[in-house]
RNA sequence: GUGAUCGUAGCUCAGGUGGUUAGAGCGUCGGGUUGUGGUCCCGAAGGUCGGGGGUUCGAGUCCCCUCGGUCACCCCA
């Protein structure tokens, strides 16, 4: 026997039934954003290698260790895509499409980050994409917030809402300066971890879980009584608009992002049921200046992604996964070889009208079959035998109620509809 | 990348101090007499004990390496 292969360590493969609740998790997000105006929009799965390290940053984590970067044929350095913003934005760029008023798309696809895997950390992992650019009003930063509201009101699923402002170039060096000021004033009361950190980026020590560091930053400058005029005007209309639309959240004056495009207007959703450190299930911001960065116009932006897999996740720790929308309508048995082909009609049939039908393919008895039915939650099973043939009708056998009928063959495809529509559990 | 922990049938797990043909439950398949279901009864299939090396008369059980899972750090959605 030849070796048997596994899945490359940090992937994981979705199968039947569970992979159908997690397309319907991926089907609500985009109908929800569809449904706020956002347009699909798809993108390559790999990138010049300089679309990441630009438009992420050359000094983020991202970029510096968990790329999946390699050399094609033609010695091209092309990096599989770690987040999704950046080749969007390429490509709004690429097609002229930031000249000119506001665009709203959408996408969804695997992405690819060389970390250590655990719960909810995955180094292919999935996302929901939705961007806004050509705007700097308030007003859109709303309309994207909302999206996520929806979404999760729609999986009733618990979260909480972090929100915060990062300030914009006017205003965060003067802030940088003041927290690394007050980061060094610490001496060496603050851990190595810590100093090294503040080095490369000052504000990601205020997201340490080190307790030490923590209670250390406690009194720590925040970004929130920094912020110039610009961006607290922004920052508290975006409020407004939320606080009208009935969404409520929690001010996050700590929350950072490792991606360096950030900024004033940034959040995240965090699940109140995962019991994990991966626990935020969606997050994003405002990223003025990134089209500037990737050779593109001036042209603000903003969005933020879920994040598939630990929704999924949360969802089932919630007990709340949606319901496998594959369960079958309708059953269609052929008893005998002459209802073969009457059987292979009616399903057409069936599934030209909607509903979900299929044939067994597999030699069983007929009790065998039923209890195969039974099994796989089959709405109806519609019965060809010799005696319905000759009649010209099907037995439709209605699964939940335990009750058959012979049904005329012409009003299969009604009935089944009646029963199947009827009693969903 | 650092630390910890685990790895036995499709799934969840048993397998004292190493000792004949490796077990259970669930699941799968078949049967419980003519064409009818999820409970019940009977039966069957299914395992190179993650992989490699070592110690030993003998290893699923001990040692080393390796691969993978999980958890925390780190990072992030």
């Amino acid at each position: 026997m030849s070796r048997r292969f596994e899945a490359p360590k940090g992937t994981f493969d979705q199968l039947p039934p569970a992979s159908g609740s997690r397309a319907e998790v991926e089907r609500i997000m985009l109908e929800q954003a569809r449904l706020a105006g956002y347009q699909p929009i798809e993108t390559p799965i790999f990138e010049d290698t300089a679309v990441f390290a630009r438009g992420v940053g050359e000094a983020t984590d991202v970029v510096q260790k968990e790329m999946y970067t390699f050399s094609d044929k033609g010695g091209r350095s092309l990096t599989l895509r770690p987040e999704l913003t950046a080749g969007v934005v390429r490509a709004l760029i690429e097609h002229g499409r930031l000249t000119t008023g506001l665009t709203k798309v959408v996408c969804s696809g695997p992405q690819f980050r060389y970390e250590r895997p655990q719960a909810g950390r995955q180094r292919q992992f999935s996302q929901v994409d939705i961007e806004a650019m050509g705007s700097d009003a308030p007003a859109i930063d709303a309309d994207v917030v909302l999206v996520g509201h929806e979404v999760f009101r729609r999986l009733e699923i618990p979260v909480t809402l972090l929100l915060t402002s990062l300030g914009d170039p006017v205003c965060r060096p003067a802030y940088r300066e003041a927290l690394l000021a007050f980061l060094n004033g610490l001496g060496d009361k603050l851990p190595a971890a810590a100093r090294a950190r503040a080095e490369q980026n000052p504000l990601r020590v205020l997201d340490m879980k080190d307790p030490l560091v923590e209670e250390l930053t406690a009194e720590a400058p925040l970004m929130r009584d920094f912020l110039c005029g610009a961006c607290k005007a922004h920052d508290e209309a975006v409020r407004e608009l939320l606080a009208g639309a009935g969404v409520e959240w929690v001010e996050a004056p700590r929350l950072v992002r490792g991606l360096d495009y950030y900024v004033r207007t940034t959040f995240e959703w965090q699940a109140g049921s995962l019991d994990a450190a991966q626990n935020a299930l969606g997050g994003g911001g405002r990223y003025d200046g990134l089209s500037e960065a990737l050779g593109g116009p001036p042209a603000p932006g903003i969005g933020w992604a879920l994040g598939l897999d630990r929704t999924v996740l949360a969802l089932e720790q919630a007990g709340r996964l949606p319901a496998d929308p594959w369960r079958l309508d309708a059953l269609v048995l052929p008893l005998v070889p002459a209802a073969v082909v009457p059987a292979q009609g009616l399903v057409r049939d069936l599934r030209r009208a909607g509903l979900v039908a299929d044939l067994p393919y597999v030699e069983r008895t007929l009790n065998g079959h039923m209890k195969a039915a039974a099994k796989a939650g089959a709405r109806t099973v519609v019965i060809l035998g010799e005696q319905e043939l000759a009649a010209g009708q099907a037995a439709v056998r209605d699964m939940t109620a335990r009750d058959q009928l012979p049904v005329p063959l012409d009003q299969v495809v009604d009935h089944v509809r009646r029963v199947a529509g009827g009693g969903a559990p």
